[in-house]
DNA sequence: TAAACATACATAAGACTTCTATGTATATAA
DNA sequence: TTATATACATAGAAGTCTTATGTATGTTTA
């Protein structure tokens, strides 16, 4: 698990990049999802990801719907053809942001 | 420049490579050489930056001389031994951190 | 079968970091 | 003489995240 100082900054980033490849996905599959494909080192917390999630709603970038899975109610995020858009942006800013601190740091990264 | 979403979080860790590779550095000189490093795309703020050095001072990651140029006093940061470990550990989280996003934005980075 | 763990949502209080604005003061360029 | 650069610093506000807590169901295991 990185230190949450790193992280800082990047949720939305995931968030947005994740909803852009998959039709919809609720609250818990993606933290569970993102646990998964970092071997569990970015664990996202409810705290920081459910008020995220309803604020990205109220922007408009993403929409919610409602499904019962037995007595549970799961809710399911999809992203909007505005949020495809500013995830777009997102992610390309912080290319170029990781570009400009592999320089910064004269960094070697395992790419490839 | 980046949004500042971005940066949050990576202050320290720049502060700390920059004085791992330089003896010694005062602060105005610490952001001149960010933006110089950076295309302008990384501004460190006054507002962060002092307070962070008084921090990591305090914290015995610093160390610092005053010195009188002309009229205007000029306070020089050294990293302590003890800072070039946590320096190198830091630098060395964030490289992981930054493989790990690589991965999983799917990111291509201009390395090389 | 009771306890523990996983699923699934949510919020509130506090901590931490950073930004904006402000303050002080000297030196230099337009 | 006005603006800009150098050089430090802090206070208040804003923003993000953590920790803790709450509710409720489903499943595994001792």
């Amino acid at each position: 698990m990185y230190s949450s100082e790193l992280i800082k900054g990047t949720l939305k980033t995931i968030i947005l990049k994740l909803l852009s490849e998959n039709d919809k996905m609720y609250g818990y599959e993606i933290t569970q999802k993102v646990k998964e494909l970092t071997g569990g080192k970015i664990q996202l917390t409810e705290g920081a990801l459910y008020p995220t999630l309803h604020a990205l709603e109220a922007q408009g970038i993403l929409t919610t719907k409602a499904v019962n899975v037995g007595n549970r109610i799961r809710k399911y995020y999809s992203i909007t053809k505005t949020g495809k858009k500013v995830a777009a942006e997102k992610v390309s800013e912080f290319t170029e942001f990781m570009n400009t601190m592999v320089y910064l740091l004269d960094l070697k990264l395992n790419i490839g």
